[in-house]
DNA sequence: CTATTTGTTTATCC
DNA sequence: AGGATAAACAAATA
């Protein structure tokens, strides 16, 4: 579920205990979440700090405790943040979802305003680890600045295309080293409002297309955080997010049926008729 | 029973 | 070397 936006939702539920402190910690401590970093430790090294600060940049969290130790949480496939008090009817589920079960809670923070900090994941792909140190950990800061900021620029698109020619444009957009935070929908979304087919490989793209991509990735991404972060869904029904979820949707620009098809590893959606397949390389040069 | 899933890493092959 | 593909992780859902 949770790509850029949805990450920043998540995070901000656990605005509820910011400056509170860590009274008690429970954990599935078998939980394969844990696997880089035990929850014995984390669990003792949490106790008694206060929440100071919370980031998220791209799919990942980062809780800061006091000054010098920092909580690292990727939510995976299926991960979630909530507070207990909003376990029955945040919004993600408030509509006949149903909601997370206790079972999948994985890491609980019990702090001292209350409120209970919940990090539940079924699946566990996701990923909770810990560091102490004065600024921000290594893996934290090696997530590339956000595409919805001024160092993203044409250019840094520019040589990021130019070093992956072969690689189709679909995939490339969910490499987390360049486009941080763009998950499966994000994707799709940005190849429908470009127009290009995900058969599309990165060499195929002319001037014209780079600067639209450019634009559209950012588009995208400044559109999910202003309607997702904040308030969850529903989507615009003129975004391509609302009707590629189940079989049979079709597409809002023009009504026509939406394909899915296994490209890259991963089902892409996308409609046949308005996004194009620009001609390759090797066919411009025989025409 | 089957196949599917909003993510990532690793192995393997061409 | 660059890129594609499958598998693995694990659980719910259709």
């Amino acid at each position: 579920m949770p790509e850029l936006a949805e990450v920043a939702f998540f995070a901000r539920q656990w605005n509820a205990g910011m400056d509170a402190s860590v009274m008690r910690v429970t954990t599935h401590s078998s939980a394969r979440v844990f696997r880089e970093s035990p929850a014995k430790r984390i669990a003792s090294t949490l106790k008694g700090q206060a929440l100071t600060e919370i980031l998220t940049a791209g799919k990942q969290a980062a809780f800061r405790f006091s000054t010098d130790i920092w909580l690292g949480i990727h939510l995976g496939m299926s991960g979630r943040l909530f507070t207990d008090g909003s376990r029955e009817n945040l919004a993600p589920w408030a509509e006949g979802d149903k909601p997370p079960q206790p079972t999948h809670d994985r890491l609980v923070l019990h702090m001292s305003n209350g409120t209970a900090l919940v990090f539940n994941d079924p699946r566990m792909f996701g990923l909770v680890r810990l560091y102490r140190g004065d600024t921000t950990p290594p893996w934290w800061a090696a997530i590339p600045p956000a595409l919805s900021s001024p160092l993203f620029t044409l250019d840094v698109l520019k040589k990021v295309l130019d070093s992956h020619p072969g690689v189709l444009l679909k995939s490339l957009l969910l490499d987390q080293r360049y486009f941080p935070g763009i998950g499966n929908w994000m994707a799709d979304e940005i190849m429908w409002r470009t127009r290009l087919s995900p058969h599309n490989r990165v060499r195929a793209l002319g001037n014209k297309e780079v600067r639209l991509l450019y634009k559209t990735i950012r588009e995208v991404c400044n559109d999910a955080m202003e309607v997702v972060s904040k308030s969850w869904y529903p989507a615009p029904d003129n975004w391509l997010f609302n009707h590629r979820w189940k079989r049979g949707g079709r597409c809002p620009r023009d009504g026509a049926s939406l394909l899915y098809e296994q490209i890259g590893g991963r089902t892409a959606c996308w409609c046949e008729k308005c996004q194009r397949q620009i001609k390759n390389y090797e066919l411009k040069i025989k025409n």
